[in-house]
DNA sequence: CCGCCAATTGCAAATGATTTGCAATTGAGG
DNA sequence: CCTCAATTGCAAATCATTTGCAATTGGCGG
């Protein structure tokens, strides 16, 4: 179990507060590291700790702190996973189209690309978003 | 203006008919070729052309088909564009981020990496997708 | 430990995109 | 032209996500 405090610090810099609901979603996030829609997150809540619309709610600050990493698969419902601190926001996943299972990829090999393409192109401030899905051992 | 006729034929093989409604929706994503929302997508028919519903049902038959793409772009609304057939249906592109202007980029140099990872990860039937994002000449 | 006040929450209702049931309409082959 | 499955329009239903608001709560100062 963690004990959130880097969370609460974090929180703290932009004056908001570690509330109970949100020390709960952060467990939930912390335990199943894979995508979880708003629904799932909200189900695997102990019984009262947090309303819908308040894992909406705390789903949107955390995407907006830069916390959380929004999947979307293309069936309608939007999927969110912790970032991993160490790669400063930037990181590609292999995510099982079955059970949503979560792999992390090494390096980022685009990165070049992107200064190519970007050149080619005349775009300003570009960026890519490149994700691998594919079926993960349990599920094959 | 596309008389159309590939289209028929494509739509035949899969027993399904060349309707009007079809037919104007098609024009419209041949005219603007960027990501349209079904609603954009509407709006552009000529009046009285097809219902939204049937806008709806065509692009998701469209999208079973092959023809077209699906992109998201995390705001809840889905967006879709013609498949460039030379490109067996694996392309990717530079949309920008405020008009939605596309781009083409060219070969896939993510297929190498593609295998690095199955082979790693133990996953199977791997793929991806890879988007970039910018902002346009015009939009800049 | 107490009180204050902005941040946060629960609840219910509002939005907005997308889907669906169904009776009426329409392609396209014969 | 006739027939029949495919398709459509329309209205109602779903589903995800957002929002208004009064009640609650964290965390800082005293």
């Amino acid at each position: 179990m963690s004990d959130c405090v880097g969370w609460h610090e974090r929180l703290h810099r932009e004056s908001r507060r570690m509330t109970g609901p949100r020390r709960a979603i952060l467990q939930v996030l912390e335990k199943e590291r894979r995508p979880l829609s708003n629904q799932e997150i909200h189900q695997q809540l102990p019984r009262g700790a947090s309303d819908l619309a308040t894992v909406y709610r705390s789903i949107q600050l955390l995407e907006r702190m830069g916390a959380v990493k929004r999947f979307q698969f293309g069936d309608g419902v939007a999927r969110f996973a912790l970032v991993d601190e160490r790669h400063q926001g930037h990181q590609h996943h292999l995510v099982c189209t079955r059970c949503a299972s979560m792999v992390e990829i090494g390096d980022c090999v685009v990165r070049e690309l992107e200064r190519r393409v970007a050149m080619q192109s005349k775009f300003k401030a570009v960026t890519h978003r490149l994700e691998f899905f594919g079926i993960c051992p349990a599920c094959q």
